[in-house]
DNA sequence: TGGGACCATATGGGCGTCAATGGGAGAAGC
DNA sequence: GCTTCTCCCATTGACGCCCATATGGTCCCA
């Protein structure tokens, strides 16, 4: 298993940590990552986590469109902006930043939500009702797995 | 026979496992399946269950449109997010986790469905009601074929 | 044809391992 | 010197692997 799977949620320790999945922490390792690329998502309240070739993937998005567009722009703001490289403590642990918590409004516990390439952190609710809105917009356009 | 066919209901036992039918196994098993794909189904009260094949489906489906589309992302949210990868354990049984039980209602027991390229995972009062409701269906709009 | 041995599946529980979490102490920075 | 960040160790609770038992069905043989 080669991509990011899956949601857990973990709870934040007093010292501010919280522990990334096992299966999360597998995959990264195989990758050979050993520092988080993270960024503010486009479309969710959610912070994205991935190795650094996460940076190269959204400058090809940008280059692709109209370069002064006001998507460009933004997307710009938050990959080159808003990016931040986060390292793993030994128990395979990350901070739970400001950084994070005042885009995402985690404060208590993280929902880590697998994106096949990336990751994401959620706040536990935000998450249930994203989901429940994807669910919900899948189902009225009709769009059966079968 | 090379397809998932017939229900079957079994037992949630004290730790929470269930067993998998033995001729959904023998199927699985002909396909070389180790891991299960499963996700929440997204018509029915139930969560569906294959091989990986299943996920790369989906996975072909979202490449086919702008990856970073509206729905795309939804899509991944429920495919990548909502999805897990279960594995049974050397007697063929499985783990009911919260992700099961909260989407689906089951408690105690499990009605395993055969779906042809999978299978899924109801409550087993949820499932009688649905099949009756799409027998009824059938009946009104005279498509039966017996 | 009826009874009994045999087999496969479903189910129950013990136990070791690992992941998640909590706390302490040393190191580095302000 | 105090705060903040790492690294290290301890605990606990969940999960996977193993073996044991039950239950129902089938086949063989008398």
């Amino acid at each position: 298993m080669n991509r990011f799977l899956s949601h857990a949620t973990n709870r934040i320790d007093a010292k501010g940590r919280v522990s990334v999945p096992s299966a999360f922490r597998a995959v990264l390792l195989e990758a050979g990552v050993r520092e988080l690329y993270c960024f503010q998502d486009f479309v969710f309240p959610a912070v994205s986590a991935g190795g650094p070739e996460l940076l190269d993937r959204f400058e090809k998005q940008m280059a692709a469109e109209d370069p002064f567009s006001d998507a460009a722009n933004q997307m710009s703001l938050l990959v080159h902006g808003g990016g931040v490289f986060v390292k793993l403590d030994p128990e395979g642990r990350l901070m739970v930043t400001d950084f994070i918590r005042d885009f995402t409004g985690i404060s208590t516990d993280v929902t880590f939500v697998g994106r096949g390439d990336h990751f994401q952190l959620w706040e536990p609710q935000a998450f249930a009702r994203a989901q429940a809105e994807a669910r919900e917009g899948r189902k009225q356009r009709g769009l059966r797995s079968e």
